[in-house]
DNA sequence: ACTTTCGGGACATCCCGTTGCT
DNA sequence: AGCAACGGGATGTCCCGAAAGT
């Protein structure tokens, strides 16, 4: 039976059910009745609000980049305070986590939604793209203040760290990263490049 | 109606036909209707050879990762000659060909794909797991014979070559990865354990 | 192009289109979409109604059977009035219409359907187990009150009648049987147990 | 790797295949694939000895119903010998065996094999319409030599005792059905028009 | 004469976008 | 404006009949 009562914010409702589902069943489970069941609301909600179930999933990615914005803040905040080390790890930590994992995955598998992407102005690659600005111009930071070398190429470093800590988050689906094998991973690609001290030298 | 003539060796016919759907139009596009059509077979000629769609696409992944083994023959052959960056450089680009990217993209699309190749004994995510022993039991031999650091810890080293060079073939997927920035990467990563001259020294 | 439109009844609607099918082209010939076809909806009303077609199928068998109440009340309130021949002659006859014999030979086609019976409490033979309870308790009451011989075993005599019965009317299953062919049966079957005078007795 | 060598009989090869199927897994697993593997031969095999699938079951079904010509005999040969009810027990019990239950239920199942033994002649419903005669000869047979009532009509003592005991037969699929029971409708059915005392009488 | 394969029609199922009712 | 239903395209699978090959 029709309610007529507007709902609050049916964008949120439906965006956290669709995280809910995609973290519970996957992408390939991540159906326009499985976000609005989830979400306890009718078919018809979703297609008011968004002109497309790809058109939904793209504003559902565009908003989770968004919120990179934060992470992004916080790392440009750590320049130059404690180690460029330490700092890459928390913030490839912080971007793929499992939401954003199984993002980059919802994207691969779906032609539409990249289609969609693309046009809208975001990175081949949501998330992955953004990332590697976040990273890039973090490095460019650290470079302009010392703390790694002149000549160190921040545009390959960038994505090589990327790749890198991408892979590891995706290979171990289930079993959250340890902080350790991403730490390794960084001191691995940073290492010709990194002046400072090891952050855990006295 | 039927010919009756014998398919000379289906499997080919039907992975050929498979690799160039996956090519073309992408993963999403590679239905079992898609693979006999391009074929110009029958559609039970699938259904005849393969128990399942599913059973097909994990036999072709499988087969690729087969061929995986004159590479891996190649680059251990390569051990002690030439530049490291250099054999890591062609290990990465004959790895990551767009059949192999596609390939990849299309297990992570496919629920039950991933189920039969897990359940086969391959590696969670099937040519990047196999790639990346390929390289780690190279830059072991190189280790052995000296040509890189003693203490480089060559499964840090090898999922991160594959990670950022997977995901330097996967950002451009249309472009063919120019050869110079898989170089740059390799350089960055092993640029903390390589010990020889870099190989463009005189 | 969808009309928005609400069915009215869609479960009504497809029964009677089941119906209809079944009468007309048999058993083998119900698939789903001759349902909807036949009730000239599109393919997706059934599944929505439904969770499967073979579902479909055991309700609109439940369905008939709950239709057996009707004459089953009828035949418990003959109980002691007219001759005990004619009431089960036309108990057998409202029994074993077109549309009871043809389910019962669906069942016997369909494992899954059968299955789906079981798992819902029917009876191994849908129509046929029911029928024979209502025959027996009808016995059961015409025993107590003296109208047949006490010592009248009604769980033997209840399946002989439905056996005979079903045979006669799916055998000749384009006529619709003559009831005198299936009075001669009653009174073949209850010939020994019967106490009253004969019906067209003065 | 074609043999070329002749099967001795392919006929009864293919049809003891087709029965162990029957009976293993039922009707609806009753395919032309089934019973050739089953059988261990190729699939063409079917198609070099029998016109159709539905041709090849038609042949099964009338070579089991002449093989009742034995029991046919054995009953006729009973006449005046025993008591009637354990005659029409007895002929009933080899009648009803697991593979003449199945071939009933198969016959009901497909369309065009009812099709092809009504052009060949056989009853509406095979075996039952044979052994209906089979019952009713026996009958008349008796009843000439005085056994059984001379006003008894077997016309409709046949159909009701095999309708009776196909049900019988057909709700207890897995257990065989105990004597007793058959004995029990027997029993009742001609309650009405024997002449002798019980066989177990002194 | 047996073996093997192909060709293709049909069926149940899924999922999305749209439309009318409340 | 939300709700529920319909419409229909597409997919994987099955099975039979027929035609080559050995």
């Amino acid at each position: 039976v029709p309610t007529g009562i507007a709902l609050h914010d049916a964008r949120e409702l439906l965006f956290d059910a669709a995280e809910r589902v995609l973290l519970r069943e996957g992408a390939s489970a991540l159906t326009s009745r499985a976000v609005t069941t989830e979400a306890g609301v009718a078919k018809g909600v979703l297609h008011r609000h968004f002109t497309d179930f790809d058109g939904f999933l793209a504003e559902l990615v565009l908003d989770r980049i968004t919120r990179l914005d934060g992470q992004s803040s916080a790392l440009r905040d750590s320049v130059g305070t404690g180690a460029v080390a330490d700092n890459l790890t928390d913030a490839l930590i912080g971007l793929f986590g499992p939401v954003a994992v199984a993002i980059v995955g919802l994207v691969i598998s779906r032609d539409g939604l990249r289609a969609r992407l693309r046009q809208a102005g975001a990175a081949r690659l949501p998330l992955i793209g953004e990332g590697t600005s976040m990273i890039a111009s973090y490095l460019s930071a650290e470079r302009d203040r010392g703390r790694i070398a002149a000549d160190a190429d921040v545009d390959v470093l960038a994505p090589t760290l990327i790749g890198a800590a991408h892979l590891l988050f995706t290979d171990r689906e289930g079993a959250p990263s340890h902080a350790g094998a991403v730490h390794n991973v960084v001191m691995t690609v940073i290492a010709g490049v990194v002046c400072e001290l090891p952050s855990w030298a006295p």
